[in-house]
DNA sequence: ACACCATTTGACCAACTAGTCAAGTTCTTT
DNA sequence: AAAGAACTTGACTAGTTGGTCAAATGGTGT
């Protein structure tokens, strides 16, 4: 009961923010669609950028295990369990883009709470990426290499290829961007 | 004298927008910083949207010509003098990003007008890419292949390059992520 | 000097914004 | 059952937003 309220307005706040950006989304609309009212929003939360702040952190630990949290646990396959999730198309929505892009691309210069925020949450994005490249390399599937700079450019011709499909609409342009990056990253493939 | 009223809302409105977003650049302050009365600019737009389209219009395509065309003029070192453009970091402001990356996670899917003007500039990106690499290759200094998808591919690594010196606060992201992009297409190079 | 159009001025408006708060209700603890 | 804390309700405020408009000013051609 008592955590429904919270759990309500961070669903509703991380998908208006998803949907309009921070400066977008509206107050009024979320307590509307939360079906929650503006004093009882203020007894959970300091402000709309407390909250905002709060539902992007929950949302995007839980969106992180969800997608790299069952790769860490293989024995094998890393790298190519990994590629695998890219091409899963299922559950991303070109649309929309990438949240941590589109939050970190309106706020990051804005406001130095957000900027700090999504810095710490680009980081855990990369560091998922380097440690699923690590047990590679530790499993000899993978060419001892410098993990943290490829994690670095896995994450960006991701977010890349993201983008693309987002700005022309067109799914195939994500899906051809990430065929590369795997032509590429089949050198590295013991 | 008459130009000069436009063209001050212009430069200034395309400042607000990359640096706060379409939304979260306020008309006051446009007019503010542009030194012009409200009535003043509604002579010259029909409304912000109008405004926020023109200029975002005009300063790409100038941006476009600036970066690229001395590069398509060349008779040699075509993609060598493209990857030279991207390491030279003096006219890139990572606190920003990239304007258009900004503009298409903010508004593509928010507003139609905005999601065909974002899209047809981005094609226009790609398109000068491409360019530069069918002279490449026409010039029998790189390996014939599908510019088209190249093309793509080196944007897509171009934003996310842009993209995580932004969320990280390092410009030693951008130049470790280009670098890799550089490694990749020697291979291509004759 | 006149008429006409382009441009500027700034007061005004309605709609919306995040945030406050006192009063009421419900739950939990004793 | 009583007391107190947790939670909800919704009216209210102050400030900002984009947009309108009639009147004033400037410039140009005849």
């Amino acid at each position: 009961m008592k955590e429904d309220t919270r759990q309500k307005l961070i669903d509703v706040t991380y998908d208006e923010i998803y949907s309009n950006g921070y400066q977008g989304a509206a107050l009024s609309e979320i307590l509307k669609k939360a079906g929650v009212h503006k004093g009882s929003m203020y007894h959970y939360f300091e402000n709309k950028k407390d909250m905002s702040l709060v539902a992007i952190n929950e949302k995007m630990d839980a969106r992180f295990f969800e997608r790299y949290g069952k790769i860490l646990e293989l024995q094998s396959g890393f790298v190519q369990a990994l590629l695998e999730s890219f091409k899963d198309t299922s559950k991303r929505d070109f649309k929309r883009g990438c949240p941590i892009a589109n939050i970190v691309q309106e706020m990051s210069n804005i406001d130095e709470d957000f900027n700090l925020t999504m810095k710490k949450i680009y980081e855990k994005f990369r560091a998922n990426i380097q440690k699923i490249l690590d047990k590679a390399v530790e499993a000899k599937e993978f060419k001892p290499c410098n993990t943290k700079k490829l994690a670095l450019y896995i994450s960006a011709v991701l977010e890349g290829a993201i983008l693309a499909a987002k700005a022309s609409g067109n799914e195939q342009d994500f899906l051809d961007t990430i065929e590369i990056l795997e032509e590429y990253l089949k050198e590295f493939i013991l």
